[in-house]
RNA sequence: UCCUCUGUAGCUCAGCGGUAGAGCGGGUGGCUGUUAACCACUAGGUCGUUGGUUCGAUCCCAACCGGAGGAGCCA
């Protein structure tokens, strides 16, 4: 066995060592005798923290606490940890072990949040894959402002300490790291029918709070002669996979998530897997907001966006249950999103989640030329910049839709961890990137 | 960007206008098939930084820096 100790109880003929290997949550008890040779190098000089290699009988134990225990017949101290290792046996708190990335995950939190997050990245590919979805890569500097997705790094070559710019670019013109790849993800839709992508995404917002970071994780689905209708009805599907996944192949981490961070993580999870989500247009939820009778900070009508307070009333009080909300106003939502025949809304939605907020955002494209066209023109945008993606259009356009997961949101929503900084290795905010 | 809270030992915190305490962690010794082990002893702090008020500031005030929560924006 190799591992790292986490904790060691010492008596005068024996030692017992709590090892961990980070394979999962539980340690495997380590008893070793005081006759061992090196017992004094090995043993009694190993720290919480220290690597250690192992050979031995496993037993059934004699304590209580776990069922097996591994008798060591040899233990050599691979790496020792001196006595200032910043992580104790006690609890620290998750502001504390941010500043020490580089070792949290040796923690149990971090080390289930870090098992869960993996398990979740392959079931999002198996539920895709399966489905016979293709994986496309996105590129991850681009020139394209996917408009509305917010604020944008500029990706630059420098001459000295100068900038270059204009023509003398390495590419020749502005280039950015990419805040969405759905425009890109619409053309390979456009041919190869169903397709996602999932990979980094930067945002440059000077927003601090629990639920944003600056580069994150993202999942755009993107399928070809689609509706909203169906749209939906796939990040429905998808969220209930992804949590059902999660209870079945997590249950030993989220157990220990649910006894720690969140004590009703599973009753919730199992809530989500087992039962309907709601649906709600826009128009009907702004008339259910008005005639809640709650009095809400910000204002309830129709036209104005809802505000985190709306949407958490919705899924958390008034359907208790995650709901997606659809058909937005045209004015509070980009020029891709596909007229509806109202003429007053577009085919959006949003799918809101108990304690998150928004977790998926999508729409149905604005398939038809001259409407895309029209609302190029509408909201001031440039059209030669979007040319290529106008020709999607010209030739054998489709409808198609597509949505947005976050896959940090998506861990919090699993894990219950409160702080997105928490569900990404090494977390980069406005003012902070380090390791 | 705005609002609120916060910064005291390695960690988590208490405290007070007269230059500091606990628990845990560390060290030493003891002890027990132990389980966040236990018992004894011990080391360890320019009280975030810079100014100001005061006889005197860790404590009161201001600015700055860091951390947290909320809002906006979103994923």
């Amino acid at each position: 066995m190799h591992g790292w100790v986490r904790t060691k109880r010492d008596s005068r003929t024996f030692s017992f060592l709590e090892l961990n290997d980070g394979s999962c949550l539980a340690n495997l008890q380590i008893v070793a005798d005081a006759t061992l040779p090196g017992y004094e190098e090995s043993v009694v000089s190993a720290r919480t923290g220290a690597s250690l290699e192992v050979t031995g009988e496993i037993i059934a134990s004699q304590g209580q606490g776990q069922r097996w225990e591994l008798r060591a017949s040899r233990i050599v101290l691979v790496g020792a940890s001196p006595e200032d290792y910043p992580l104790q046996k006690k609890g620290h708190t998750v502001e504390f072990l941010r500043s020490i990335a580089h070792l949290r995950p040796r923690t149990n939190l971090f080390g289930a949040v870090f098992r869960i997050r993996s398990r979740m990245a392959y079931a999002i590919h198996r539920f895709f894959q399966e489905r016979g979805f293709v994986y496309v890569h996105t590129p991850i500097i681009t020139a394209s402002d996917c408009e509305g997705a917010g604020e944008m790094f500029r990706v630059v070559t420098m001459e000295g300490e100068t900038m270059r710019r204009g023509e003398d670019e390495f590419f020749g013109k502005p280039t950015y790291l990419t805040v969405s790849g759905q425009l890109e993800g619409e053309t390979f839709a456009c041919a190869l029918s169903d397709i996602y992508t999932f990979g980094p995404t930067f945002r440059a917002e000077n927003s601090h709070t629990s639920r944003h970071a600056a580069e994150f994780w993202m999942i755009e689905p993107e399928i070809a002669f689609c509706d909203l209708a169906r749209d939906m009805g796939l990040a429905e599907e998808m969220v209930k996979a992804l949590v059902s996944d999660a209870l079945d192949a997590c249950a030993e981490d989220l157990d220990f998530c649910n006894r720690f961070v969140d004590k009703g993580l599973i009753e919730r999870l199992r809530f989500v897997r087992d039962r309907a989500f709601a649906r709600i247009s826009y128009t009907d939820a702004v008339e259910t907001l008005l005639a809640c009778g709650v009095p809400f900070e910000f204002p309830v009508a129709y036209g104005l966006p809802l505000q985190s307070e709306h949407e958490r009333y919705l899924t958390e009080q008034h359907f208790a249950c995650p709901t997606t909300v659809y058909n937005y106003p045209k004015e509070i939502k980009p020029f891709y999103m596909r007229r509806n025949d109202d003429g007053k809304t577009v085919a959006a939605m949003d799918l809101l989640v108990p304690g998150i907020g928004e977790i998926v955002g999508g729409s149905q494209r604005e398939e038809r030329l001259e409407v895309l066209l029209a609302n190029l023109r509408e909201q001031g945008l440039d059209e030669s910049a979007y040319d290529w993606y106008v020709d999607l259009r010209r030739y054998g356009t489709v409808p198609h839709a597509g949505f947005g997961l976050g896959f940090e949101r998506l861990l919090m929503f699993v894990t219950g961890v409160a702080n997105i900084r928490d569900v990404i290795p090494f977390p980069r905010t406005p003012g902070v990137a380090e390791f």
